[in-house]
RNA sequence: GCCGCCUUAGCUCAGUUGGUUAGAGCGCUAGAUUGUGGAUCUAGAGGUCUCCCGUUCAAUUCGGGAAGGCGGUACCA
């Protein structure tokens, strides 16, 4: 039998990295995205959809010096032989978007937008190839405030979703600081692979030790499975250095400018610079009443490398949970985002700096999903009034009692399934039936109709372990007239608190 | 991508030092109860023991390879 299915036809399988939703876990996203929304819209954003494919060019994601595109984004090529790409984010589609129709937009403009982006890359833990993301992006002033609007906005958002102060942290750094401070030590920025291999190794410091990330930063370190990671090749002065200043983001400026000098190294103006920006940023959120519980320079975020020219943000959860196991779970960085000055420009010509913020809505749900429980957090939603069918030839007298409901606003439905009444009832009882509508022939011929509270009843029974005590007492009906129908399950719905 | 571990029922897992009919709990279906979801009891369905190749009289068990999963690491625009 079982072979006989599987050479019928395909396996029904999901593809890696891809997720089935359900009810409940949608109405929880949905609350969120509705509150993450709101928050967006108090600072003034207007709302923006574009599509979830773009011209492969226009993501900018061609291999270097092939005409085929990066791998990690998911492509094709259309009828004309152009190679289509589903978005990686949401940042490229809005330089896109603002290139477009930079006459006809307000400047600066300031645009909110959600959705689903794709990433061909291995899943992992909470880590997927489509998810959510909810952005926020201000294009078209180079203004420091800009920035530190985006760090405010962040922060009330994940308050606004529950978040205690305290238990979150957005992270800011500045790149001009970085490869400012990478300069000043040494580094040819000129090199690519170098200066990545160091960023990347900084990025590491929040995962590994300091005496982890110096092997990343010199010879190379080897991981707990035995695989080894090639090092950046940097002397242990350089090392030491980096890693002094990027550990110790309390340092007054001078201190700062000391710990470069001291190893002999001369600071070069980007450093200063990027310090300068970091500074003013830091103040304009103090002096919004936000202070470092909420919004905190920290030297050692360095975030995606492609095209963030200025600061970068990090939204962080600080929390730890265990899972079932009893392992400690960390969430990490629930969102980020930074400074974009080139990537209008590639388009225009003209440079257009921007700065935004994106929230990744699915690994923040998983996160909240944790802190306040699972049980807590996907709550199903109440299910339908069931309207039971013990009598096939009365289908329309049941269907016009579904109707009753429906026009009084209650959600309701007739059974549509051939089974008797007790799988009639175990279907009510799955699909979370607040109450079941019952009419046999002999509450017909009175006019009445029997409501079942189904939540009551099931407390009710749980003090009863005889079953012909429990069938016979019917906890938790009621024999009502038909013209009360809609009444008495009104009550019940509203008993229950579930009038929404 | 690289490294390590894992794969037996829908789920969680026993088990077979290579030998007739591979088990449990949970779940599912049905009956006890011809009009009542829970509880209890009874019965039933459900497995090419992931796949392919090899060793062997004989492989779910041993060897090799593949696929899938988990974890680490790399990448993450």
């Amino acid at each position: 039998m079982a072979k006989d299915k599987k050479v019928a036809g395909p396996e029904a399988r999901l593809p890696k990295g891809f997720r089935d939703i359900r009810a409940a876990e949608l109405s929880a996203t949905r609350a969120m995205l509705d509150t993450i929304r709101r928050v967006y819209e108090t600072y003034g954003f207007e709302e923006l959809e574009t599509p979830a494919i773009e011209y492969t060019d226009a993501l900018g994601k061609f291999l270097p010096d092939q005409d085929r595109p990066n791998e990690g984004v998911f492509s094709f090529t259309d009828d004309d032989e152009q190679w289509l790409s589903l978005r990686y984010d949401l940042t490229a589609p809005l330089a896109r978007f603002v290139a477009e129709n930079y006459q006809s937009l307000p400047k600066p403009f300031r645009r909110y937008a959600t959705g689903t982006v794709y990433r061909n890359e291995k899943p992992g833990p909470g880590r997927f190839r489509q998810f959510t993301q909810f952005d926020a992006d201000t294009v078209g002033t180079e203004s420091l405030a800009a920035d530190a609007e985006i760090c405010m906005l962040a922060a009330d958002t994940l308050e606004a979703l529950g978040i205690a102060r305290g238990d979150y942290v957005i992270k800011v750094n500045n790149r001009k600081l970085l490869d400012g401070l990478l300069e000043s030590v040494g580094v040819n920025l000129s090199d690519h692979v170098a200066r990545l291999a160091v960023l990347r190794s900084l990025d590491k410091l929040d995962k590994f030790s300091r005496e982890d990330v110096a092997l990343l930063l010199g010879p190379g370190r080897k991981d707990e499975s035995g695989d080894f990671t090639k090092g950046a090749g940097l002397g242990e002065k350089q090392i030491a250095v980096l890693l002094d200043f990027v550990m110790q983001p309390k340092l007054s400026r001078s201190e700062r400018d000391a710990i470069v000098r001291t190893a002999g190294f001369e600071p070069v103006d980007a450093f200063g610079d990027g310090l300068a920006e970091l500074d003013q940023i830091g103040e304009l959120v103090e002096k919004a009443g936000y202070g470092a519980d909420r919004i905190r320079i920290d030297f050692s975020v360095v975030r995606g490398l492609e095209y963030y020219t200025g600061p970068v943000f990090e939204a962080e959860l600080t929390f730890e949970v265990k899972d079932e196991q009893g392992n400690k779970v960390r969430f990490g960085s629930v969102g980020g985002g930074g400074r974009y000055d080139g990537l209008v420009e590639r388009f225009l010509g003209q440079k257009v700096p921007a700065t935004g913020f994106s929230i990744g809505v699915s690994r923040l749900q998983a996160a909240l999903g944790v802190l306040k429980g699972s049980a807590a957090a996907d709550v199903a939603p109440q299910g339908p009034v069931v309207v039971l069918i013990m009598d096939k030839g009365e289908l329309p007298r049941y269907q016009k009692m579904a109707q009753m409901l429906r026009s009084a606003g209650i959600r309701a439905e007739m059974y549509l399934g051939t089974s008797g009444m007790k799988a009639q009832m175990k279907y009510a009882d799955r699909r979370g039936a607040p109450c079941v509508v019952i009419q046999g022939s002999d509450e017909r011929a009175k006019g009445e109709v029997q409501i079942k509270d189904l939540i009551e009843g099931a407390k009710a029974a749980a003090a009863i372990a005889d079953n012909k005590e429990w069938k016979e007492s019917r906890p938790a009906q009621v024999s009502v007239k038909e013209e009360d129908l809609v009444a008495t399950v009104r009550e019940i719905i509203a008993r229950h608190g579930g009038a929404d």
